[in-house]
DNA sequence: GAGATACTTTGATATAAGTCAAAAAATTAT
DNA sequence: ATAATTTTTTGACTTATATCAAAGTATCTC
């Protein structure tokens, strides 16, 4: 059942089999439909996912009520809205899914348990934290320094599931356009 | 001598004084004129710093050679070119003095060795690397939902140790402007 | 302290991307 | 299938910020 969760952990840390199966066994399934959202603004953001299916985003609202996404996640990957994860205060961000999704969800609680007891863990999360960081960073130097047709075009060749699998309007909000300026582009 | 980085220490972790002592013996004094470069593009980062007193900064060249700086540490901070010290792969940044500092590295075997040996210096390691998180997460929500006045306004008002410790060439690159807007916005 | 170098200001102009609006196309629901 | 809703495209216009250029200030160096 969580097969493709221990397939995961085992393929980008060293943890024994029976510590994957303890930490596995903090997990729970969770099936979700499409556009349902899992954490809005305002809340404190107490779970973690892995994305067995599907597809999640992280977005949030600007003051003039456009839809900013920040990270997207799909199969094999783990998303949370970080900072609020992370300082158990209000979140700023939504989290929301974009396809219909199998998830394997983790409490707050029970991740900082293993994270106490489990070292391998420890590193496991501060290497995870340590990609956030790094991905944040080419997100704000692609941000500053590319056109909007370059960061296109670059998602395009680096990332294509990207194109294909979002709708044009949530491609804009992760690439910070205008869905206007993407249509526009896309025909050049 | 290391005084400042004990006390530091001290206040933001629950570290033991002796463990504190054998950390801070990992740590090398180093005096730094002002417009130094600690770390140029391409070399890999090999130091992280603790800045007793001075100010550091990160940047990096766009493709048309224009600085963008990243990262600013004035006093008690720690600072180094995260993403290079962390991958130990050729740094895109440039790390360097914006005043006389003075300095305490270590190196980042030493580093490790100590995120191996005092699980409480990895855990602050782990914290460490969360406050960069939610600091660039900031810094992107900022630039993308604040126009360039309010950008400099909210530096203005949250941060005015940058308006008055750095010049405007530094100060612009940091709010993601040029000098020349940022004279006019000022004056506005 | 004179000259050189680097920084800041001001002006005129250019431009990438945003906004508003409305039609066309694609999904979704009944 | 048909209607209703949502998404995408296209057009006309606006705007914030960049660019280029030149003058004015400040800072370093010999």
């Amino acid at each position: 059942m969580t097969g493709k969760l221990k397939y995961y952990l085992k393929n980008n840390t060293n943890i024994t089999d029976k510590q994957i199966d303890q930490i596995s066994g903090c997990f729970r399934p969770k099936t979700v439909k499409k556009n349902t959202l899992l954490l809005s603004e305002g809340e404190t953001c107490k779970e973690l996912y892995f994305v067995h299916s599907g597809c999640i985003r992280t977005y949030y609202l600007t003051k003039q009520g456009h839809e900013k996404t920040r990270h997207i996640a799909f199969d094999n990957s783990i998303v949370t809205s970080v900072s609020s994860f992370i300082s158990q205060k209000s979140s700023f961000e939504f989290v929301e899914t974009l396809e219909n999704s199998e998830l394997y969800t983790i409490s707050n609680k029970d991740f900082y348990q293993l994270v106490s007891d489990i070292p391998l863990w420890e590193n496991f999360y501060r290497k995870f934290l340590e990609m956030a960081y790094l991905h944040q960073n080419k997100k704000i130097e692609n941000r500053i320094t590319l056109s909007a047709k370059q960061r296109y075009d670059r998602l395009m060749s680096e990332e294509p599931m990207y194109i294909q699998r979002l709708s044009n309007k949530i491609l804009a909000s992760y690439l910070d356009i205008t869905q206007e300026t993407l249509s526009r582009l896309k025909s050049r």
